[in-house]
DNA sequence: ATATTCTATATCAAAAAAGTATGCTTATGA
DNA sequence: TCATAAGCATACTTTTTTGATATAGAATAT
């Protein structure tokens, strides 16, 4: 069976137009270098060199044999080379998941922008989709790094990091009388005891969802829900209908402003949308390494 | 060092997803095998497979490694293909020179188109040159195959086979006496004694020029030479000028007819104008065999 | 818990590669 | 032309590498 041994061994020979020269350029004797050679002409069943009183010649299947031999060896070290770029997170592919409500955090837009430009040989994918199915495609590794607001269901085996934590704003209708003729400053939760809540809700599990209704009931109330959108954007849609207040991370304030006003909460007791960073625990590759440490240095530098 | 039964049993555990059942495939056991993937990912110093409870999965640089080793055994594989080829004369580059005289025959573009087509992974190069610097070439290596006239000089090393024999023609100015109003069919050498010469000769030695003047002689006179043309094409110039008569090989009639009538010799006594294939004894190409072995052929079946 | 399924480790045997000594062929130079 | 040198081949030995066997260790599945 050819070995790169033979290839590497044939170049030499090739090169020097002689055994002993090659032989000694490879650090081995002439005889083994000889009998490699030999072995594998008899393998490839050709005449790869004619033996000369001085030193040996290239047959022309000898010529054709060298210049693929040499294509062979700098595969293998583009092969070598390929896994360690990969390891090192130069290379490959990184799929990467977020929630729709950290979609619209700017820091994603701004980490996915500056990923692209350190590492133009990744290729990312984006994928967004609920929190539930991210933590599942973490899991089975199609996922390797998702954003997302709150952690829930089954994390075993994902590494979960909190990244900032954002205000809520009070979402209302923009004619809605708290809103008045020059919008508050601020607006405290008890105020909202007798409105309607839009809310956004997956079937997967509590969410940021839990979180409001919590904090109303801290404030004195039990929030009279109007309305559960199925997606965080029709949330505010609803809202600029006139249909209820909600209450939103700060960061979704970039959208449909458009008949709604927002208005920060007084005192906002707990009352915050964190934004996570999850990824698996076992065998990150290297691309979701250099994500990670990046996104953290991001994250600090903010 | 990395070789190439590193990169095969890779491709078998990555194939198979399992470190034992590739041993299976590969003949071998699985300890062995476990050792040597680990000798290469050291090696490499990356690693290219998670372990799991149940059989291995890829890494990110596996996955990459293991597409760039596919193309590395293709690559090796593609190399001893190449070279099998190129000895079977299917493939690589054959230098093909002849004389200018040869070059005339019908022969010589016929095996050329006739080989161009069944190797047409061949480079043919040709290259017309005086018969001292075609066995010169051959020698040296230059040329793999030569057409010659009449061998002469140093044949050390070259093998010569006679391929046909020609009859000559006696070329004569279109006006001259012996012509008449009607060419005769032939016309013999002794007719010949008063006329002025014109051939070819080159400073490297004897060919057609002396088995000319030996014929003349055998016939009973020496030929009175006029002109001694360069190349064998500016002799029928030459004689459409009417500067002399010479004489030519059968083939060479395709040429500047005008101004020129073509008599056969009546009894050509010996004299003929022979076509030679010459090549180097040792080591001919597996395209050179190939070549000469379909020129027999033609020879035999023309 | 226990069996089962895999990979890893340790040790030994076999095969392959490298080393040493020397032979054989052919050119080179006195 | 004869001796010498150059250079590849062959024969044999030593070393290295590869593979085999036995068994441990980890983890899931029953």
């Amino acid at each position: 069976m050819i070995a790169l041994r033979h290839l590497r061994y044939f170049i030499a020979v090739a090169e020097e137009g002689h055994v002993t020269r090659a032989a000694l350029r490879l650090g081995i004797q002439q005889p083994p270098l000889s009998q490699q050679i030999r072995a594998m002409e008899a393998e490839i069943g050709v005449a790869l060199l004619n033996r000369l009183p001085r030193g040996v010649e290239l047959t022309e299947a000898g010529r054709v044999f060298l210049a693929e031999a040499r294509l062979a060896i700098l595969q293998v070290e583009h092969a070598v080379e390929a896994a360690r770029r990969t390891a090192r997170g130069e290379q490959g592919r990184l799929a990467v998941g977020f929630t729709s409500s950290a979609a619209f955090h700017p820091l994603i837009p701004a980490v996915v922008r500056a990923f692209r430009q350190i590492s133009p040989q990744v290729d990312l994918l984006l994928e967004e989709s609920s929190t539930g199915e991210l933590i599942a495609g973490l899991q089975k590794g199609q996922l390797d790094v998702a954003f997302l607001r709150v952690p829930l269901g089954d994390t075993a085996g994902i590494r979960i990091e909190a990244l900032l934590q954002e205000k809520m704003l009070v979402a209302l209708p923009a004619h809605h009388p708290l809103v008045g003729k020059r919008a508050p400053k601020s607006i405290a939760l008890a105020r909202l005891a007798d409105e309607t809540f839009i809310l956004y809700r997956r079937p997967t599990g509590p969410g940021l969802y839990d979180t409001i209704i919590a904090a109303c009931r801290a404030a004195g109330f039990s929030p009279r829900i109007g309305q559960e959108a199925p997606r965080m954007l029709s949330t505010l849609s609803l809202v600029a209908a006139g249909l209820g207040v909600s209450i939103i991370p700060e960061s979704m304030r970039r959208l449909d402003t458009e008949g709604i006003a927002y208005i920060p909460l007084a005192g906002a007791g707990g009352l915050v949308a964190p934004l996570h960073l999850a990824w698996r625990e076992a065998h990150p590759s290297g691309a979701a390494t250099r994500l990670i440490a990046h996104i953290r240095q991001m994250v600090r530098e903010q």
